[in-house]
Order: C-alpha cells, then structure tokens, then sequence
RNA sequence: UUGGACGUCGGCAAGCGGUAAGCCACCGGGUUUUGAUCCCGGCAUUCGCAGGUUCGAUCCCUGCCGUCCAAGCCA
C-alpha cells in the first residue's frame, strides 16, 4: 500500500507544491497502489542548465520523498540535432547534483521497436495514415487558430496501402520530405496539435545508438507517452508549453493497448533574472565564443555553476525554495547568490588576497624582520582551525582601501587615521608617496607593536580592520572577478529591434593580477575559500596550479559601504 | 481573432469559505579583529478590476482587463 504520509514528513509545515497534491490525492483515491514513478527526459542535444535542475530536483525529489523510483531517460527520437557529447555531459550533471547516482539509464532510441508496433497497430485500425502531401502542402492545410483545417486528400488510403507506404518509408525507398505518418484525429479540432500531427517522419541520418537501423524517427507527441507507458511512468511531469499537447499525449495512450496511462502534469520553467535560459541561445554563445565553453563560470548551465564555486546542495534548496506553481515567472538571481553565500559563509575557510594592490612600507618595522602571525580559517567554525600568515616591513592592502581626501564615514586608511590589519597590528598612515603623475604609488605607515595579533591593550578602538598580504611572501595569482553576463533584468523584454547579444555585459569578467597569502598557491583545485572582505571563490577546476594559482569568484559579500557610496 | 493556461508585497510563494505564512530584496537599530556573519525591528486593512452568492469571499459564480502558450516533417 503507497504510504501518503511518507509525503507529509518530508514537507514540514510548508504547503505542498500543486503537484504533490495531486500525487497525493491519486494515491488515496486508489489509482495508485502502484509506487510512483517519475522521470527526467532530456533531449541529448544541449548542456544541461539550472532551469533542467528545477526539473531534475523535482522529479528525483518526488521519486524520494515517495519512496519511487526517478529515470533518467535520453529522449533521442532526432538523430540530426543529438550527439553523444551531450549524453555523457548530462548524465555527469545529473550525478553531480546527486542523483541517479547507481541507477540504470534509459534511452528513448531503446523502445524504437515497440513504438513502431505501435503505430503499425493504429494504421491497422484506420487511426494512423501515410500523407504524400509536401511539408508546406501540409501547413496551409492545417489551418490557423480562427480557420479549421482541411483534410487532406490522401486521408483516406486503405489500410493496406498505408501499410505498404509505411513499410517503404521504413525501408528507406522513399526520400526525406516525401511523405510522413499523421495520426488520423480532426483537422478542425480547437486544439491545432489535434490535427492529424505527425507521428514519424523519414530522416535518413545516423543515429547515435542505433546506427543506420532506422529511416524513421518518431515524432515527440507520438512517441513520449509511450515512453512513459513502457517504463511504467506514474506521473508525467513537464513544462507549461506542453499543456497544449496533454489531449494528444491522451490520444495516443487511448489508442493502443499500453501497459498503463500515465498522467501528464506541467508547470512554470524557471526564468532567472540577468541571463537566457534556451539551448539555442547558451549554444550560440559557446559556438561564437562570447564564452569560453559550456562551463564558462558566466554561463546558467549546470557545469558553469560548478565551476563558478556553486555547490549541489546550493542547486537543490534553490530549486526547493523556489517553488513550484504553474505561474510564469522569473526569479531574482540575488536569491541564488543568497543561498551560495550562506553554504559558503559556513563551509568556506578564510584567506586573504589583495586584488588591486597597494605597497605600505612599515617603517618603524625593523628592516629585514619578519614573523608569523595567527589566523582563524573560519570564524564561524573554530573546528576549522587556524593557519600562519607571514607578516614584514612591506606589505600590500587594497587600492579602494585607501583614500586621500576621505570623508568621515570612510572607516579605512587615510593620512593620520589608524586602522587594523587583520589578525596583525593598528598602523597609521604618515605618509603619501606619489609618482610624477599624482598617482599614489606606496604608504608610508607606523605600527604600534603592542597590538600584535589586532588588539590594543589600551583598549583604543579603530573603525577599520583591512585584509593584506606580505609583499616578500605574497604569491601572485590569476584572480577572475565574475558578474552577471547580461545586462538586462529580464532578458525576455528587449527593445524592439535588439538581439540578446545586445545586452551582453562588457564587464561579465574581470581579470585581476592579484597578490595572494602563500598558502592559497598551495590548494587543490576545486576548493572554495572566503577572500576577507571581497568574496568566495574557488580554486579553478581548469586552470589552476601551484605554479599558477587562478581563482574564480563564486559570488562578493554583501557591501553596505559600496551601497552608502552610491547613495 | 479562436482554444488553453495563469493573475496574492519589488521578486519567489503559502493560502483550498472564518477574516493575508515564509523566504529573498529593501529600510531602520544592536553586536563584531571581515562596513561580512549574527541579532532585533519594520515592510500587502488587502489578494488584476467590477458585480453577485453568503452572516462572512483571496478562496464560489458572472463579466471585463492583462500576461503566457499554440498554425515544426523540433523537443
């Protein structure tokens, strides 16, 4: 017997989404002794994006939470768009995000068939025909929204003639674009998909699991509930354009003798805001290197967020929190970084980098003396220890941290002000080195040697603590500042006239020459680490090395002075 | 224009006839060796609009308005 109140445990107080509801309501009202079952069905032509990992979570959350079972299933009914490349990447993502971890993997292109037995069943009894009508015969005759359509003349062949025609198409004696298999439904039918879509349609391309076996493929509409029906699909979850096709989906399922009816549910694809969501677009933006590759760190797909520093458990309680209804919408990207930040804000160990550097020049520093100081990695989390810095004569801070003329709400360095370094000393600024051209070039500061570690023993206070490095000791490294790759909120309300291309942010990455504390160089790939007061980032999978230490910015912290700057 | 779907705070989103949850954002204030984190407080007398049913409506009914989807041999 289905538990119903597995459901109920797993949700807490939280209403549960529409979907869950009607899961549930299925399974109280009986139809559902059966476990259930529900599937991810990516057509292998494109990366993965985070609005696939909406769509993931959902099903393999569903199948979890119910005790079920989730497929991933290729849906591979068109060998001239569909490549390998793209299985191999998808299955990684969906492991990645934990799922599907040790489970088969089924593949449309494996019920090719059985899908054909299935059409040749619906010819046989006169609900399926071959049309030698030419592909734009065939679109004025469908009609508009406002105008039926009109049948078309060769609407009424025999069963046997069908029969034979089809068996040539299979054959591969009748060329591409000759002739097509229409599901016998209503050309005046309301919902345009209900008249007499096409079921297969002849392609003579390899396909890349079943070779040159096959001359025909098999349409979407035809073949998914099918797929469904084979695998024993209880609910059948997709997107909101597909509500449109739900009668056809049904059509199809009444139509032969199926294993089982599974039931079609859609809801709202996630939007985010500041960047495009469709394979068409991420693809164009890789083949015409406005990125690097599908992994860029600016682009929405699933390894761009990886590499970016984006854990899988960020992924999930996005796509949990965010909800699942069947109202267009678009999410605020900020809630994405939100949920980042507070994973990393634990997880991440601290380290200091210094990416616009600036020489402060300790004089009172005894020449040729240096030592190591005590850091916390995490204050959040004492387990995470603590680790030396080394600290000298000449160091370096943060250009934007010092300020000639500052104004009294600027906490940091400035001529005569006194700030901490962190987990070092207070310094004062005496002294401002110029180049001829006006540029400050060097401070001259003093410290006071009793607040060693960052505390006075007077009890003085400073506004200010700044992160730094030693410039003996800093390592240089690759330090690559990510913003949003558009610039537009919503990417689906352009100009009139504009391409998306038009709204590429100039300033989507920054690269910095940056000088690091020494311990950074030393780090594997992959790890993430909060730079004091700047951001998280993570040691790029890619690029980086001891030898050439690259850092890719996860997300900034939040910054309350840069917002009272704007002010 | 026809059919379908959807309209609750700036953005997500609960609510399912008994008098508007939560999260993000935003705005204050406190703590702080990160202007981070953390903590405290504020943030829809109103649910697209207009009528109706009801003791009572965001929830039911009618009409209107707005948005999205649909005329691939794509998925």
């Amino acid at each position: 017997m289905a538990d119903v109140n597995n459901n109920a445990e797993n949700e807490s107080k939280k209403g549960v989404d529409f979907i869950r509801q009607i899961i549930n309501e299925d399974l109280k009202t009986g139809k559902g002794t059966q476990q259930v079952q529900t599937r991810f069905p990516p057509e292998p032509n494109g990366y993965l994006h985070i609005g696939h990992a909406k769509s993931i979570c959902l099903n393999f959350g569903i199948a979890e939470e119910y005790k079920g079972v989730c497929k991933l299933r290729f849906d591979d009914t068109n060998p001239s768009r569909e490549e390998q490349e793209y299985v191999d990447s998808i299955v990684e993502d969906v492991r990645w995000l934990g799922f599907n971890t040790d489970e088969k993997i089924y593949f449309a292109s494996d019920y090719f068939d059985q899908l054909y037995a299935w059409a040749l069943e619906l010819i046989q009894s006169g609900k399926a025909y071959v049309d030698s009508q030419s592909a734009e015969e065939i679109r004025t005759m469908r009609g508009t929204p406002t105008k039926p359509g009109t049948d078309s003349p060769y609407r009424n062949r025999s069963v046997e003639e069908n029969l034979e025609l089809f068996d040539k198409m299979r054959k591969g004696e009748l060329d591409e674009g000759t002739c097509i298999l229409r599901a016998k439904i209503d050309m005046a039918h309301l919902n345009m998909n209900m008249r007499d879509p096409a079921m297969y349609r002849i392609r003579k391309a390899s396909h890349h699991r079943t070779g040159d076996k096959w001359n025909i493929y098999p349409m979407y509409d035809f073949a998914h509930g099918y797929e469904d029906a084979i695998e024993g699909i209880t609910h059948s979850i997709c997107t909101l354009e597909f509500e449109n096709h739900r009668p056809l989906y049904n059509w199809f399922l009444e139509n032969v003798a199926v294993p089982c009816h599974p039931r079609q549910i859609e809801f709202a694809r996630l939007n985010l805001s500041y960047t495009v969501m469709s394979k068409r677009k991420l693809l164009e933006l890789v083949k015409e290197n406005y990125v690097s590759d599908w992994d860029d760190p600016r682009m929405p797909s699933i390894s761009g967020f990886r590499r970016r520093g984006y854990t899988p458990a960020s992924i999930r309680r996005f796509c949990s929190e965010i909800g699942i209804s069947k109202v267009n919408s678009l999410v605020d990207i900020n809630f994405l970084q939100f949920i980042i930040r507070e994973e990393l804000n634990s997880s991440a160990e601290r380290a200091m980098a210094v990416l616009d550097p600036l020489k402060v020049v300790i004089t009172n520093y005894p020449e040729g003396q240096s030592e190591e100081l005590e850091a916390e990695n995490n204050p959040a989390n004492p387990d995470a220890g603590t680790r030396m810095v080394p600290f000298g004569r000449e160091i370096y801070i943060e250009q934007n941290d010092f300020m000639e003329d500052a104004p009294k709400k600027f906490f940091r360095l400035a001529p005569g002000r006194e700030v901490r370094l962190k987990h070092a000393y207070f310094i004062t600024c005496d002294e401002v080195i110029k180049d001829a051209d006006g540029n400050v070039t060097e401070l001259h500061c003093s410290y006071d040697p009793a607040t060693r570690g960052g505390d006075s023993p007077d009890g003085r206070k400073v506004k200010g603590t700044l992160h730094w490095v030693s410039a003996e000791k800093a390592v240089k490294a690759e330090v690559r500042l990510y913003d949003k790759l558009f610039s537009l909120e919503n990417m689906d309300e352009m100009e009139e006239g504009k391409d998306y291309k038009d709204y590429l942010n100039p300033e989507s990455l920054i690269v910095k020459e940056s000088m690091v504390e020494p311990s950074l160089a030393a780090c594997e790939a992959g790890k993430s680490f909060q730079f004091l007061r700047q951001g998280y980032f993570i040691a790029d999978v890619r690029d980086h090395s001891a030898q050439h230490p690259v850092f890719n910015r996860t997300v900034a912290l939040k910054d309350s002075w840069a917002k009272l700057q704007k002010k």
